[in-house]
DNA sequence: AAGTGGTCTAGACCACGTT
DNA sequence: ACGTGGTCTAGACCACTTT
């Protein structure tokens, strides 16, 4: 009953165990594992040891567990997939190019009834806000530019801060810990004044995000980012195969 | 020591409680917890009941968990988000839209050396596909254009199925179960071929999404998903705050 | 009624990293 | 050396669902 001499811990050996049976076909979806007693036995563990590998593949999408039914393998989500949406700072430095930003266009105002439809989230017509342009560039050439709208009641000090050469997502991350956020991905023709300041030609197809943030007592921040269709793309590496957590 | 008439577990509630603690910002990131024992003592649980709490909370990426240091609340991700790719069909019957599929073209032959690389994932030139086109469209317009390569090694009977009206991502989902795919997204400008066969002016701005999707064995499929870019986008509702499950 | 997973405990030993 | 999280156990009771 004493551990043998490895550095791997019995339920991440058992865990990972399982997911090769799934992930390789052996296991079919729909297919019946054992009882918790009987795997417990066949691996030598206790049953707390079992439950936390197939409680954890449970969480992760792997296996559906009833009462009294038994576990099952599940039937793999339809199609779907998760694509991460990373900070641009990090992205362009980490395909080793310069990185800048310059802002554009400030100022402070009140919102308009669509910019608060479109915000959500509790943002309401005339509310104060802060509105920021600017430019992210990678090797001098125009990678993104982002237009975004702040509220000052819940990023305190915003008003005071110097985004001439800082991105506000940056500061914003720091400032305000553990927001949410949502996203839509479209893609769009160049207007002739988004071509002018991508450096495109008017018509060109770029890719936009809009960028959704709130906290629990209400909207952060909106962003609008748009990048030149022909030379961005969003990657999501082979990776995630089961569902998120469900929370 | 007996438990209230609650429904709810007790890590489940600590975990909870945790996490509202750091969303709502009270514990700042950097914050430091106190030790496992004394939070179990608060909570009037066992140390395994407080441990697998902070287990579950380090792993969705809300806590960092260091031997000797201690638990800290984990700085948010550097503005990254999650976005999932959903299954075509289930997303026009989502809107309430009339879903149809219709194939423009189907052959089988050896890959080209572009395509195998394009492929990756053992695919190697020379080696036999099968090549399928089709349009999916809602409420009788042009909704996504698909054009796929599956592996016939891979994807038992594929050569003997029939494509013409059920797309082959559905009949592949339920074949090859638990695949891994990853995923890439950009925006392109419709050429003339495009155009027609979306419905859109040559030029209009078009979202691609390229699937390939993989199991441990080698490629399964390889699949071109266009857009017309006006019409469609991509969604994540406010959710996943925290980072994926890591493996 | 019975079988299954869900949860919880009290105690134990270990690995790791800082001191 | 010491303090922290990581892991593991043997046993127990409960909740849910099907028979």
């Amino acid at each position: 009953m004493t551990q043998p001499p490895t550095r791997i811990s019995q339920h991440d050996r058992i865990t990972e165990d399982i997911r090769r049976m799934i992930v390789s076909g052996d296991w079919a979806p729909g297919h019946q594992l054992p009882v918790e007693t009987a795997m417990a036995e066949t691996y030598g563990v206790s049953r707390m040891t079992m439950n936390k590998a197939l409680t954890r593949l449970a969480r992760e999408g792997y296996l559906i567990r009833r009462k009294k039914r038994g576990t099952f393998v599940a039937q793999p989500r339809a199609q779907s997939a998760i694509m991460e949406i990373a900070d641009i700072e990090a992205e362009v430095r980490a395909m080793g190019q310069d990185y800048r930003f310059a802002l554009r266009s400030r100022g402070a105002r009140a919102l308009g009834a669509a910019e608060a439809d479109e915000i959500g989230s509790g943002a309401e017509e005339g509310q104060a806000a802060l509105r920021l342009e600017g430019l992210h560039s990678a090797n001098g050439q125009p990678f993104c530019l982002e237009t975004r709208l702040v509220n000052p009641a819940r990023a305190d000090g915003v008003l005071d801060q110097d985004f001439s050469t800082t991105p506000p997502g940056s500061w914003l991350l720091r400032q305000v810990p553990w927001s949410e956020a949502s996203h839509r991905i479209r893609a769009l023709n160049a207007g002739a004044a988004l071509a002018e300041q991508l450096a495109l030609r008017e018509g060109d197809a770029c890719l936009e995000i809009v960028r959704r943030t709130r906290t629990a007592e209400g909207w952060v921040t909106w962003a609008r980012l748009v990048y030149p269709g022909d030379s961005h793309q969003l990657v999501a590496a082979f990776a995630p195969r089961a569902k998120t957590e469900q929370r």
